[in-house]
DNA sequence: GCCAGAACCTGTAATCACTACAGCTTCGAG
DNA sequence: CTCGAAGCTGTAGTGATTACAGGTTCTGGC
């Protein structure tokens, strides 16, 4: 047995070492994200230093963006043998993308709130330009 | 009885003028964002002018990312008396910065995406420069 | 006036990625 | 041995829709 192979971390351990709640880890384990560890005599969950590392993985992978899905896809990738670097690559363009075109979006979202925002005056609700924007402009 | 209020659109003619769907529409009567609109003697839901308003109103204010909730506290400033157009300012100029939170969250995210799948030569998965990105850097 | 099919009705469940709770058991330090 | 922290399971709630199922009503052509 490979010293990554043994069990000792708890819950609360691989939590504090990922960034990770304990309820989010169960729910990766739940859905299939997070391989079931082992148990110790009492019935909790006791992980080894390979669920750490995958676990790191699937939190790094959601900062950037990629959905559950997405990171499953990657784990199915990263398991299995025989998948080419491109399809990693294919998969990580396709979320680039989508990346960029929220960022149009909340560029264009910036700029008409930033514009809407300077024309306010503190008069009255009834002449609020940020109101009166709201009911009558068309985007 | 105002012009404006003769209930006289099918709920499938407000969404097409507003561009929500008729499910969407229904659901913000549900939650209280639209008020229940007149029906006809079948039953059917008829919208005046003043629903098709309010409407544009809430579908503009959620394209600009504000939550329901906010779109709740924005119509109640508009339906009361005596409230100030500052309130609304502050309302955009709370949501204008999580606006650029999130802004900068995403350009972030599209430095490391792009830099990582620049480094992709089209190998093996074992040695993905991606894979490994994920398996190993710290953010 | 009749009929087909489009539009509408209600109520409920699914989505995504967690988060929170209730009510229990187990662990580990003193 | 005791006690509080940490763990367990199962379920429900979040936000903002969307998607049914299974029924009723409307509308235009004949």
């Amino acid at each position: 047995m490979n010293a990554s192979d043994v069990p000792r971390l708890a819950i609360g351990a691989l939590a504090e070492r990922t960034g990770c709640k304990v309820e989010t880890i169960r729910y990766y384990e739940r859905i299939g994200i997070l391989p079931e560890p082992a148990r110790n005599l009492g019935g909790q969950r006791r992980y080894a230093d390979w669920h750490l590392k995958r676990l790191n993985f699937v939190r790094r992978a959601r900062d950037l963006g990629f959905t559950l899905d997405d990171v499953r896809g990657l784990l199915r990738l990263v398991d299995e043998q025989g998948h080419s670097c491109a399809e990693v690559e294919a998969m990580a363009h396709r979320h680039l993308d989508a990346v960029r075109a929220r960022l149009a979006d909340l560029r264009a979202m910036e700029a008409v709130l930033k514009e809407t925002v300077a024309r306010c005056a503190g008069g009255a609700v009834p002449d609020c330009p940020i109101i009166e924007a709201l009911f009558h402009e068309t985007p």
